[in-house]
DNA sequence: GTTCAGGTCCGAT
DNA sequence: ATCGGACCTGAA
């Protein structure tokens, strides 16, 4: 048997940390919130729950996952109210580095992130939430964890080896052969997923481009969520109407003006309904 | 019923 | 090089 102990890890106040604005600006899409505002999630095969406390938040998971996983899929290394007094050189950012205090990047699976967000193309939310949860829930492993069961992400290998009608089950359209031709390639090593965190931003953003149904946009996200290339900034068309509306000016801060994508996003798309 | 959603591809200029 | 239409599906 494998050690299932549990503990907790406490995230204290002090930190900039909030889970509705870390989950729900847009940057993953496998975070559940158990509507008594506990989030759910997986990462590497591990599971965390996040809680909400009178000191911040505490991380439920298995014993060994946090130091392993969960420091660093959080970024906790980096300081981002610090961060956000860098950004806030733009006083445009302002309202939206208030608004989306705690938004952190997380550093997700680059596998996880390129098939995510080439689902994510030309598509709503909750549907892009409802495809990835059935990839998942159908063709990932089954982790136990806490009474519950997750799902991991599904290999490349697994989703390269789908036939036709279970890649319909996802229901995903037009975006399936994208992700099946990508699967394929990096089943077999044509693609080296490892290898592209290791070149710089715009080479890397060309090697992702040469996959299907990877354009500007997703290959920046993936460059942002799952490589953590700061400097990448995904432009899509909530981007667009902000960019349209206000001019903003990345002298100073060029080499993290994703993280400022970030809160201008959740901001322009969430700030009326508040 | 219609519109539209975190775009990208492809063929026609 | 740029541009418009096509593309799956199901929330809203």
């Amino acid at each position: 048997m494998k050690n299932n102990e549990i503990i907790e890890i406490r995230i204290p106040k002090t930190v900039d940390f909030d889970t509705y604005n870390l989950f729900e600006c847009g940057q993953c899409f496998r975070w559940i919130n158990n509507d008594n505002g506990v989030y759910s999630g997986v990462a590497f095969d591990k599971v965390a729950r996040v809680y909400k406390t009178d000191c911040g938040y505490r991380v439920k998971c298995n014993k060994g996952s946090y130091e392993k996983v969960w420091h660093d899929y959080f970024d906790l290394s980096l300081d981002y109210a610090e961060i956000r007094g860098v950004l806030s050189k733009e006083p445009v950012l302002k309202d939206a580095l208030d608004f989306g205090r705690g938004i952190r990047i997380l550093r997700q699976e680059p596998w996880e992130a390129l098939v995510s967000f080439i689902l994510s193309q030309c598509n709503n939310i909750p549907r892009i939430k409802g495809i990835i949860n059935t990839l998942c829930s159908l063709f990932g492993e089954k982790i136990h964890f806490d009474g519950d069961v997750f799902y991991s992400f599904p290999s490349a290998e697994r989703i390269a080896a789908l036939s036709d009608y279970e890649l319909n089950l996802l229901r995903a359209g037009y975006r399936a052969k994208y992700i099946k031709q990508v699967a394929e390639k990096a089943a077999s090593r044509e693609l080296d997923l490892e290898l592209i965190d290791k070149l710089p931003t715009d080479e890397a953003r060309s090697e992702l481009k040469k996959l299907s149904g990877v354009g500007d946009k997703v290959a920046n996200c993936v460059l942002l969520y799952g490589y953590h290339k700061l400097d990448a900034f995904p432009v899509d068309v909530w981007m667009r109407r902000a960019l349209e509306m206000q001019k903003i000016d990345f002298k100073g801060f060029e080499s993290i003006k994703g993280i400022a994508q970030q809160y201008v996003f959740h901001y322009i798309r969430n700030y009326n309904k508040s």
